[in-house]
RNA sequence: CGGGGCAUGGCGCAGCCUGGUAGCGCACCUGCUUUGGGAGCAGGUUGUCGGGGGUUCGAAUCCCUCUGCCCCGACCA
């Protein structure tokens, strides 16, 4: 492609609203362009990239067995109100009517619409287990679409949706698609991590999530630096600590800590470290009251966990600080697990803590001292609580790392909930009808774009994984305007890169050589050519590529082989 | 949803408080010079000042209203 007949605006300058680096550079690169808020356009050169990732999950989706079909992103209401979610979805499910009233919505996932059409086509075990997948758009009106691509209201989607007759092959199916999500990733030149994952509203038993590794990354993953294990900081279970609850060793006392609230206050104003203290969160009860849930000082509450409790509301909600001070008497800040008119629950960590330090549950005095047993009833204990880097990993084996990453797949074996509401059956080898049981396998094809910048990217711009970068190389002359022969070189070699199946992108615009590395740079080419009248006296070009430290020269005459080797690794 | 903010040329912004008929940088166009890392000089194009209503001799500016967009908040103990 010639860079001048290609509709790429790069930009010096940044719309004020990106906040994110794979936004900024793909709003900088003339990737995307805004719409409306969570709406994008993509212009050619991110269409581009689009169109990469969409070749390889598509292929190895092709591989793995699966169908491809192509569902409408307008989805008929009475669909939705068979499997219950009309009602359940929320504003997050963008709803209209068409000119006969009748109700449609966007549709933010497909169970219901495959459901339908196997329920209606697929009668004999004999045609299963199926695998059935779509590459499409999808819309979720989310509350406050942000960062760009990496969560807009509009994205395209590859998801797929399993059928079995019975749970072994459900789990082999899962298996399978397990595998195949690994080596898309693998494909696209990504480093990513699987990860176990809560199955959250959507129910079922075993769930994954795939994600790229990124610093800037929403989610927190930790893994076993010595077994395999990997989980969502959500899922990761804090062991109990190894040693037994020291005995007291302290008298219980009472300080007065005027203005010292938080973790951080109280520990500087007493000199204590946080470990030795306990904080104490007053959440919303599961009967309309409230509970206390205890955790260290130096911990955090794992919301996911504690939700699962049976004295907490689920989702779970903290109590404001009206309803705390009417059922403890005092303010956020001096709260302690001491006599409480509510259920405590303390988290594994907390319950073996001696001569700690807590609130009072009387503004500006805290306790020191304390004892589970001796100075208050012991608590009900559970792990509530996120793990640390450091912690034992759970499998038994090493210890955890934290790490950021940004989910670009989940699976699920989702179980019989679709087909159960949907009456979605199929007659067994003994002519029972049997409610088929399913599982969904979903990849984020356009997050996917932004999670590869994030991962993927310098001071400079964007620097894509070969599989996936718009164009494999560029060709730039330097001053190509003012030298004939400089000219007729670059046109050959235009021509000899393409001949050879190179993707590549020539520099024609009569622009400065600064002006020219930038944009090249920025867009983030992997490879990059140089054709200058200089190098033409030496018979010689320049190739660098975008990670590389400095340029060489490499004989003209062998270049296009020399970037065809490059593109065979 | 709650709180805050913004809307002025394609992009980033100033002007608004204190009303007098719109300006800067980037981009874009022309010419000359320049030319291996976002050039310089000169000239030029681009505006229903988000929409509607009001106050006023006069509104980008003050008032009302509508719309769109952005940011913060779901871990504070």
């Amino acid at each position: 492609m010639r860079f001048s007949k290609l509709l790429v605006p790069t930009l010096r300058e940044l719309p004020a609203d990106a906040e994110v680096t794979s936004h900024k550079l793909m709003l900088r690169a003339g990737m995307i362009r805004k719409l409306a808020a969570g709406i994008y356009t993509w212009l050619p050169l991110g269409l581009r990239v689009l169109r990469k990732i969409e070749r390889i999950v598509r292929e190895e989706m092709d591989k793995s067995g699966a169908q491809e079909v192509l569902m409408s992103g307008v989805l008929p209401a009475e669909l939705w109100r068979e499997s219950g979610r009309w009602e359940q979805y929320g504003p997050e499910l963008l709803r209209f009517k068409d000119r006969h009233e009748r109700e449609f919505c966007l549709g933010p996932t497909h169970e219901e619409a495959i459901t339908d059409l196997i329920r209606r086509e697929i009668k004999s075990y004999k045609q299963l287990p199926a695998n059935f997948y779509q590459i499409q758009t999808k819309f979720r009106d989310e509350i406050r679409p942000r960062f760009g691509i990496m969560r807009a209201r509009e994205f395209l989607m590859k998801d797929a949706y399993s059928f079995h007759m019975n749970e072994a092959s459900l789990k082999e199916t899962y298996q399978v698609m397990y595998d195949t999500y690994s080596r898309i990733l693998t494909r696209l030149g990504l480093k990513f991590r699987a990860v176990l994952a809560d199955t959250g509203n959507i129910g079922g038993t075993a769930s994954h999530e795939f994600h790229v590794l990124a610093d800037t990354g929403e989610d927190r993953i930790a893994y076993s630096d010595a077994g395999g294990y990997a989980a969502n900081i959500e899922m990761a279970e804090a062991l109990a600590p190894a040693s037994p609850r020291p005995a007291p060793g302290q008298p219980l006392g009472v300080v007065n800590t005027p203005d010292a609230q938080s973790i951080e206050e109280v520990s500087a104003f007493l000199g204590i470290r946080p470990e030795q203290m306990l904080k104490t969160l007053i959440v919303e009860g599961r009967d309309g009251g409230v509970a206390a849930l205890i955790l260290r000082g130096d911990h955090e509450l794992n919301a996911v966990k504690a939700a699962r409790l049976p004295q907490v509301a689920s989702p779970l909600r903290m109590a404001d600080a009206d309803a705390v001070r009417a059922a403890v008497g005092c303010d956020i800040g001096s709260l302690g697990p001491a006599r409480l008119p509510c259920p405590v629950i303390a988290d594994r960590s907390a319950a073996v803590l001696a001569d700690f330090v807590c609130g009072a549950n009387e503004n500006g005095k805290h306790l020191t001292g304390v004892n589970w047993g001796r100075d208050l009833p012991e608590p009900i204990v559970a792990d509530i609580r996120n793990v640390v880097a450091g912690d034992p990993s759970p499998d038994g084996k090493g210890r955890l790392e934290i790490a950021r990453g940004i989910e670009v797949g989940h699976i699920f074996q989702l179980g019989t909930k679709y087909s159960t509401a949907m009456k979605a059956h199929c007659l067994d080898e003994g002519g029972r009808a049997v409610d088929l049981i399913m599982g969904c396998y979903g990849i984020g094809v356009s997050r996917l774009v932004a999670a590869a910048i994030e991962q993927n990217n310098d001071e400079r711009g964007i620097i894509w994984p070969d599989a996936i970068a718009p164009y494999a190389v560029a060709l730039c002359p330097v001053n190509m305007h003012k030298s004939e022969r400089l000219r007729r070189a670059a046109e050959e070699m235009y021509a000899r890169l393409l001949a050879a199946g190179v993707e590549a992108l020539f520099y024609d615009k009569q622009e400065r050589a600064g002006v020219m590395f930038t944009d090249i740079e920025l867009i983030g080419i992997p490879h990059r050519l140089v054709l200058s009248d200089r190098g033409l006296d030496a018979a010689t070009c320049e190739y660098r590529g975008r990670r590389d430290a400095a340029a060489r020269d490499i004989p003209l005459a062998g270049a296009v082989d020399f970037i065809r080797d490059k593109l065979a690794r």
